[in-house]
DNA sequence: TGTACATCAGTGAACGCGCGTTCACTGATGTAC
DNA sequence: TGTACATCAGTGAACGCGCGTTCACTGATGTAC
């Protein structure tokens, strides 16, 4: 394995062969470095050991790069919300607690995607392709909160599912933009972000009629609700 | 008042008298314009008239004036939250209800600073003064939590206090980043950010035991939740 | 009130740098026959 | 199987540009006496 030393060009020989992917992952890259603000087109094609003007024969230019980054991150994205969803097994309320922890662990272990994806300025319908990604990963979101809808206790008044998926989106997304993110803007937070969201979800879903204790005979997990103003945790009295 | 149309130096003369609140304006109006990530030091000077080496006077440098928008920004959210809160008049849950849409409004009409705040790549705690006001803006939200805790229903469990305020805090922001911000990456909604939020927040009012329509008297404002598949609304039935 | 002087807040020219972009080019690859 | 040729995917040199930063400087302002 020295061929991995040597110098990439006389390795490679003219052709890259794989130059579109190699300057994907590069940016990718460079974005966790050093923000989506901070990378540049010429620093790709560096990173990628070719002259500045080889990324212009598979990229526009940086915006278009920037943005198949984004779209990219959005079909990884619907990957793992749908892995953690898991069609709703083993059932349908621990499953979509699932996928809120899967959102949370997608914007940590995933920085540069997750900026690109939602703070690059990169327009959410700036491509067909990038728009459609987006919509499939909200899709699972979505398609978890039908189903739970149709769980939902009857007599209790609720929004339509496509509302709930919005709200589930907009706790997820705000837990993890605040305090979950993996780069220097994070926030710091008395306890662990999976717990915030946890418990936030868990309330939204008794405010819809669901109780929270759904499955007695397991108690492992999720961990109950804390109950009053003096929890175990590190934060103390809130009061 | 002609004197506005006159070349700015010759009506300034040497000195610029207000430079440092020029510059950060003008830093403003260029991130507004082009995003957190396109606006430049010497952008700024010029902006405000004055030679590129002018802002070193004031600033260090670029970052110390972001920093800098930042903390301004986070003053300003705050006096806007307070001022919505209003010390929890006429009742608890209707000031708290005025603080989400304050929430929301900060987001939409000071899409600069809202970006400065959260998403520029400065660090929350880069100066002691931006943690400092970034903490007094949450604190608005904070007292608000406990006004409500207080005010809970004792038999249902419920989370600490300062739990409950970065429950609104992430719900807030989520609706504010994904759907109500002033620029380009804001998502399409099927209704408005508000009505979005405001379910969002009753419902999980409900799940700590409030109930949802506690000023029968006054049915105007906040709408009551929808309650089935088939709203009026413009986005038709869910499933 | 006047004057001398220190300090403040700007100037403007200069610098090195890296970026985006273009251009004619060339080595490598694929394909028709 | 060999050969001619078209196409593809890269090179590298060059360009103009604007940025960040520095420097010695200077006009304006404030203050001590």
């Amino acid at each position: 394995m020295s061929w991995r030393k040597e110098e990439r060009r006389a390795e490679r020989g003219y052709h890259h062969g794989n130059l579109k992917e190699a300057l994907l992952q590069a940016a990718l890259d460079l974005i966790a470095q050093k923000g989506a603000a901070g990378f540049t087109f010429a620093d790709a094609a560096r990173m990628a050991g070719v002259s500045p003007a080889a990324p212009y024969r598979h990229f526009r230019d940086r915006d278009e790069l920037l943005s198949s980054i984004a779209q990219r991150g959005f079909e990884q994205f619907e990957a793992q919300l749908a892995a953690a969803w898991d069609d709703g097994r083993p059932d349908t309320v621990t499953a979509f607690e699932r996928v809120g922890k899967a959102y949370l662990a997608f914007a940590r272990t995933e920085p540069a995607f997750y900026s690109a994806m939602f703070e690059s300025g990169v327009a959410a319908d700036s491509t067909a392709g990038l728009l459609a990604a987006g919509e499939r990963a909200f899709g699972v979101i979505r398609a978890a909160a039908e189903r739970l809808a149709a769980l939902a206790p009857p007599n209790v008044p609720r929004p339509p599912a496509l509302m709930m998926a919005l709200h589930i989106w907009s706790m997820s997304h705000g837990v993890a933009s605040l305090f979950a993110r993996g780069d220097a803007a994070r926030r710091k937070l008395p306890m662990s972000p999976e717990e915030l969201l946890e418990a936030e979800v868990l309330i939204y879903l008794r405010g819809l009629g669901f109780t929270t204790d759904r499955r007695p005979a397991s108690a492992a997990e999720p961990p109950p609700l804390p109950d009053d103003d003096k929890p175990a945790g590190p934060w103390g009295r809130s009061k």
